[in-house]
DNA sequence: CAGCATCCACTCCGATACTG
DNA sequence: CAGTATCGGAGTGGATGCTG
């Protein structure tokens, strides 16, 4: 059996839900991955989180390196969000959350 | 490109992440599966985490129908929990997210 | 042993109003 | 367009004490 010990419990699951968690994260990232990465356009697309918990969020992606943040000095001004290659890492597990969302959204509730 | 709307970007990930959000849910999923299983082993186990909330969570855990409560009228009381069928079928993605986490916690901080 | 009850601090998140 | 500032309610989680 594997060694069992707190540390090596909860510091790997953390790692990852500690970047993922927080209001719409994952739906931001899946955003982003397909294009839809302007700020205004994710808060269309998303009418019932508030564009103060957008901003926040992305803040925090890009603080933990996951997504990077590209401003255009325009007139509108523009800003459009990339995944970062650290980014990319986790989107196959938030294909599989998403996946497996699909197929059990029925039995919750 | 897939449809997007914003249904289908929030509830999916929203049933795995409502699951298994909360202090140490994976973390006592993972304790269950590997056969340590008695509440007081769990909180032994983890020290840093209060026993009000390793109940909280086990409650919370069995009332979504991800783990089930076995208990026996004995002296003392023994009470044990093991995966239910439905629990066993996120299991797979906890161990990905853990994986991810072992190859990448260095990064963070 | 395996817990629940209570109290309290802290954080999350929405609403609203304002800015470069 | 792409945000920031501030307020306040709701939820999260620790400490402590008690129970069958």
């Amino acid at each position: 059996m594997e060694e069992i010990g707190q540390t090596e419990f909860i510091c790997p699951s953390d790692t990852f839900l500690g970047i993922i968690k927080g209001k719409c994260k994952t739906t931001l990232i899946v955003l982003i991955k397909k294009g839809r990465n302007r700020y205004g356009e994710m808060c269309r697309t998303l009418p019932t989180i508030s564009p103060r918990m957008i901003s926040k969020q992305l803040d925090e992606l890009e603080r933990d390196g996951i997504i990077e943040r590209h401003s255009f000095a325009e007139l509108p001004p523009r800003v459009e969000y990339t995944l970062s290659d650290y980014g990319e890492t986790l989107y196959p597990i938030i294909r599989e959350i998403r996946k497996w969302g699909y197929m059990h959204q029925a039995r919750t509730k």
